[in-house]
DNA sequence: CACTGTAACTGGAGCGCTCTAGTCGCGCGC
DNA sequence: GCGCGCGACTAGAGCGCTCCAGTTACAGTG
């Protein structure tokens, strides 16, 4: 910098003001510090420029690496971030690097605030968290006190899904459940009251999760079901397991949606291949991810108390492999 | 830092010897400082860590957020960095951020190496950056002066894939090719040379790429043939193509691996599922990630030339989608 | 018992920026 | 012609650490 300022003609504070993109430089100064720079090769040190400033404008961002889901929001995360002119952290849960893990590393590179993607910390953790500094919950809804929360409306998400089945004349409809997954519970409930509402016959849960071997496994229980009992169609916790389930079902034989039809949830990339074809809830990550960033960016700069859980609204894309019962 | 110190009765310095876990303090000196820290709440910052450090053990990662494969490597990352005593920084690309706007990002966080994973980066690019700093391309071959590589032996891997199909008996083998995607070329290469080797009759290339739409384009492509000129046996560019094209081919009624044969590339996690159980070739995702940090750090620290493109040898994982053709 | 060596600890100068409180010209209004 | 305001620019004190050069205390040595 200081090499800068002296091929320049003039002082640090001047180059640091053109870097900042500052008033105060006259546009030829800033021109020559520019060239200067360039001659050198110069780029500030961010590190010590957040040393500096008395802000640091760094969100961290903790999600699973590899979850396809996930990086759909980062992507939207970034954008958002650089629009409220704050810098994302990333910071990956892996088999091997806990969720506490990589929130401690965020906190040690002094980040303003935090967003939890499918966050699976304790209420305990995640206070002690949001009392030091603004906290958002992606994806999983949580009532802790001081975090906010950043979500899809998952109940309302099943409910479309059942009444799109309930449309097409099916009456018994199971839902392939998530467990402990983030928005499960939910996803639970709004099937629950769908069905009542509709006044459709209550039938339990088939036991899911959120990978493909999880809806593989729920398959397998609907096929051992006495014929008869089982259901016309199924509402999967996610795509993931939905896809699972449908290729199960299929290579034992059933044909979909001919003689069962599958929604599943989120609107991955893949469900939405020709081959494909899934009928799903599409969860808007652009929303989400918008959402959040300015939930913190709120907290950090406008002072104004955020309101309730933000819950974004999901969308029921149908495509191919929802159908009349036969 | 300057509290901490007041209150555990000793100087700054020596609660930074303590953090840093140098030599250099008793061990009742420990202790007190840790607990006035753990009372204070205190946590070192490590921005200020590393800009006061002549050296920042620093390594930025650049990754495609969402790639089920990437996420393997970045648990590997970690992993290995820790070992090594280096810090990882994530940097994503993805459909909005690019991989040059990436790079950007950890140049001006002073990372000391870089570890690529997957690149597309130019020629020129990868050049001008590994002037600047120790660069490692993992996955991706490239022959830039100065760019380590770290990648699994491609060819390698589909000569076993071939030789296995050979060994079960098929001789009308093709491959679904990767077009420009890293490593494709070599899988390529390895498919022809194998069978050459082997004497089995040649094919042209199935046009594929590394989605699971690819893999079901490819499957089109494969259906449209006369009856009698299709292969029994298919090797597709990775797992997700593969499934795609198992996926489309029992769609359209072929039985695999009865009728069909296919054996896929990188096992991915979904690829050993039960019900999917993707006979494909292994890449060692663990080795991949500890060889590019080995490489990086020993670039930094050892000075000692790395030798030529680190190859990781491959294995062959037999699953249930290959079998004797009829 | 002076002398050395060592372990434990301290002071203070950086690291590369930011930012406040200036200084310096200069055109303008009255 | 004097004061004033304003834009352009600078000096220098931080930011929170690290690290080098000491200093001190104290056991060991001949």
């Amino acid at each position: 910098m200081e090499d800068v300022a002296a091929r320049a003609g003039v002082s640090r504070a001047l180059v640091s003001i053109v870097f900042r993109g500052a008033v105060g430089a006259s546009e030829g100064t800033r021109e020559r510090v520019l060239a200067a720079a360039a001659d050198l090769g110069y780029q500030p040190d961010r590190r010590a420029s957040r040393l500096g400033r008395t802000r640091t404008r760094m969100l961290g961002v903790v999600f699973g690496v590899g979850h396809a889901f996930h990086g759909d929001l980062i992507d939207s995360l970034y954008a958002a971030a650089a629009v409220s002119d704050y810098e994302v952290v990333l910071s990956g849960v892996t088999p091997r690097r806990s969720e506490e893990e990589a929130v401690r590393a965020l906190l040690a590179e002094r980040c303003e605030g935090i967003v939890l993607v499918g966050s699976a910390l304790p209420s305990p953790a995640l206070s002690e968290l949001a009392g030091r500094l603004p906290t958002v919950s992606v994806l999983r809804d949580v009532r802790v006190e001081g975090v906010d929360v950043v979500r899809t409306d998952d109940a309302e998400g099943l409910r479309q899904a059942v009444t799109h089945l309930h449309g097409l004349g099916h009456r018994r409809i199971v839902h392939a459940d998530g467990g402990r997954a983030p928005g499960a519970a939910q996803r639970r409930r709004g099937y629950r009251s769908a069905v009542r509402r509709l006044g459709l016959p209550p039938m339990p849960l088939l036991p899911g999760g959120l990978t493909e071997e999880d809806g593989a496994r729920a398959a397998a229980v609907l096929l051992g079901l006495p014929p008869g009992e089982g259901p016309t169609a199924v509402t999967a916790f996610n795509d993931r397991c939905a896809l699972g389930f449908v290729d199960a079902v299929r290579r034992a034989g059933l044909k979909v949606p001919e003689q069962l039809s599958v929604v599943g949830f989120d609107d991955i990339r893949a469900a939405s291949y020709a081959h494909i074809a899934l009928t799903t809830v599409r969860q808007d990550a652009d929303a989400l991810g918008r959402l959040a960033i300015e939930r913190a960016a709120s907290r950090l700069d406008g002072g104004e108390p955020p309101g309730n859980p933000v819950v974004v609204a999901p969308a029921l894309v149908v495509r191919a492999t929802t159908g009349a019962p036969r």
